[in-house]
DNA sequence: GAATATACGGAGTGGAGACTTCGGATGGCA
DNA sequence: TGCCATCCGAAGTCTCCACTCCGTATATTC
């Protein structure tokens, strides 16, 4: 992995081509070029590639780099005193911004990425910060018991993926929203107003 | 459009290409190469080019072959004498397929296809189709009553492209399937307003 | 304000893949 | 069986893009 550059200039350059890279490669998908990203960050082609030697290294730092900010987002919460709200707080968030973030997720596997494999702690990080956040909410009976990590993944995906792909209006995304958080409710006690 | 050639060689060929295009996108997205297909399917490039003068083309023939399966699918279950299991069993079938087919579709769209646009009939013809599935079950009781085809819809693309993403377990999709179903099941006491 | 290691940019290079050309084959019909 | 319109495939062309080379610029250090 490559070591952050001593000069500041570089440093610059470097955080500059990740930000635009997460831009345009949500926008684009993998189908975006490298040059562009160049283009956008106000650098040359090979500046990019000195910085990361390979397209596919480029977007697995952007990748990481998202799965972190998740993480933190998700360990932060995990924090609060209400748990049932924080569940479905951090759920609604996710599925809020998937739009431009998941095309970065699927960029990195279309080009031959594995989420679970080089990108290194994020993932499996994340998945832990939502176990948690998951364990909690069901201790305090927000959440039906009968349920685990692997549902609730899959159903965090694949609503995000839902939201990315058809225009959704705001009301039909809150609406798919509501259908599933009945779902994750616990049989007797759904009825509660949720934040 | 391509009009049907007249002769017999010609008829086969498209066929089989189409068929063969169908597998080869499925597994490789728009990533796949033409060339691919042609070898595949046993013809020279040129051929493939012929039937369909452009990979954005062919790619829309198999995704309007693609929906008008599934329609005719699912106009024979509203046909069903039981509704609410016709629903679901729609549901639980386009889920269980999800994971080639849709990597068709993303490939399309992937290339600038539209699926509401020039693809034809097909997706309108499928949503129509769907509704009155809903409805039926709607009025059977089997479904709530207070979300529409828009809901419905998001659910169903949503849920299969995380069936098609991630690696589900047939245990883990069957509970994430369990979860949606009960939140699209009636509640007795149902309303209660949530932000 | 030099000296120098570090970083930069633009002009390549190579390969992949969408699409074309054209001489040759062949199904359909008399 | 023989004619010919239709169809086929191999070998291109052309464009785009990931990645490299090398001469130039500039942060940093003294």
């Amino acid at each position: 992995m490559a070591t952050q550059p001593t000069r500041a200039d570089a440093r610059g350059n470097r955080a500059r081509i990740l930000e635009v890279a997460e831009e345009v490669f949500g926008r684009g998908g993998s189908a975006a070029s490298t040059e562009e990203v160049a283009r956008l960050a106000g650098v040359g082609i090979a500046t990019v590639f000195r910085h990361f030697p390979t397209k596919q290294i480029l977007l697995e730092a952007v990748v990481v780099r998202h799965f972190d900010r998740l993480c933190r987002r998700a360990q932060s919460l995990a924090e609060s005193d209400d748990p049932g709200p924080a569940f479905f707080d951090f759920f609604g968030q996710i599925v809020a911004d998937a739009a431009g973030k998941l095309a970065i997720i699927e960029a990195f596997t279309d080009a031959g990425g594995d989420v679970n494999g080089k990108a290194g702690q994020g993932p499996r990080d994340l998945r832990e910060a939502v176990g948690v956040l998951l364990r909690r909410a069901q201790d305090a009976g927000a959440v039906r018991t009968d349920i685990g990590l692997d549902e609730v993944h899959a159903l965090l995906v694949g609503v995000s993926r839902a939201v990315a792909h058809i225009r959704l209006d705001e009301r039909a995304r809150a609406r798919a929203l509501e259908i599933i958080f009945d779902g994750l409710a616990p049989g007797d006690s759904w009825r509660q107003p949720r934040s």
